[in-house]
DNA sequence: GCGGCGCCATGACAACTGTCATCCCGCCCC
DNA sequence: GGGGCGGGATGACAGTTGTCATGGCGCCGC
């Protein structure tokens, strides 16, 4: 029985070396390549040829779930697990459309990830199962484009008038926005409100 | 000669474990103990009594730079080497305040951490160089301590009056305080200003 | 073809926020 | 013992923000 074939793709060095350690544990598990961005880690997948791919999120050059939707057009035959410490539903969302096959949390007990890598190799799904059910508990995105733009902005500390000239509008408009945005998330003022989006990921 | 005897302190358990993996392909270090906050860590401490400690900052129940403030003043024996994400000048200083051995960032390639606790181990001192340089250059934390406590809750969406009321302060001289944060930062509004401190470590 | 929805706007009002001047207290240091 | 500094306060003023009512435009679906 030959291992199976594991890359990693993680943007902290210690994290990643330390994970290849955590692998290299495992008997009938190899870690076959290491990149520390999504360019890196797609070159990587399309040489190492890899079982699976183990991916963080937020990366330089390309995000994990973009290099997970790549991943899987030109290289079908390499499974990939999304491990992050981003519990937000719209991640998982978007990381299943990508076509991940696994969505792990850095939160979960070190064994998981071990036992993930091998179920996914055997072609099945492994979702995080709190996350699994938050997801499909929790509320989808409220909010509308302009929304999240105005609310984004107001959220780094720029006022009305500001966002207002950024983006062509009027500044009662941005103001009505933000008081819908503000209701729409049961908040009390913008800042809470983009608080409140930000950790559910619709911003 | 026996194994340099490490304690490991990190919230998210799959990095806690990795890192643990990491120590233990090493021969003469072994990994006698782990805590996911900073309360357990203090108590493992106590137990096990570890040569040097590795500690994350940001964790819940107690931060790792109260931690190693505590660790210095009831073990003195145990070394602590703080390992964040956070190049921030602020967390160096205030790491070295508590007594804190070593500052280590996630960013630096895998072996540099067991080389760091043996350093640490022969009684020498571990600053990541490029944070080393960066923070003699970089300017003091300018706020003071009540403003540090007014613009965080600031920074978390919390009104004048809300903030005044927690602290049992008036409103005005809540005002004030987030006034003159505002200007000491060169910030436009609370929100900028909390964004500000936050990056550079003074949050 | 009408209703609903997203998008954009205006105006008005109340509440909150940022600034400034000015004050009191206590502590530490020269 | 006077000055500086952190903490705390008041009052006044202008500017920003949050809410509400109301209107217009275009698109989609029934």
């Amino acid at each position: 029985m030959s291992a199976i074939r594991v890359a990693l793709a993680e943007d902290q060095a210690m994290i990643l070396g330390a994970l290849a350690a955590l692998l290299e544990t495992e008997a009938d598990l190899t870690v076959c390549a290491r990149a520390r961005n999504g360019r890196e880690a797609l070159a990587a997948v399309a040489s190492a040829r890899p079982d699976v791919l183990v991916t963080d999120i937020e990366m330089p050059e390309m995000t994990g779930l973009t290099l997970a939707a790549e991943v899987r057009a030109s290289h079908p035959d390499t499974q990939v697990i999304i491990l992050t410490t981003f519990a937000r539903p719209g991640y998982l969302r978007r990381a299943l459309e990508a076509g991940a096959k696994g969505y792990l949390l850095k939160d979960r007990p070190a064994a998981e990830l071990a036992a993930a890598v091998r179920r996914v190799r055997r072609g099945e799904r492994v979702i995080d199962p709190e996350l699994a059910a938050e997801a499909w508990a929790s509320d989808p995105d409220p909010l509308t484009e302009r929304e999240r733009q105005i609310l984004w902005r107001a959220g780094e500390g720029r006022s009305g008038s500001e966002i207002a000239v950024e983006l062509s509008l009027s500044e009662g408009t941005v103001r009505n926005y933000l008081s819908e945005a503000i209701s729409k998330l049961g908040a009390a003022n913008r800042i809470e409100a983009a608080r409140i989006a930000r950790q559910k990921g619709w911003l």
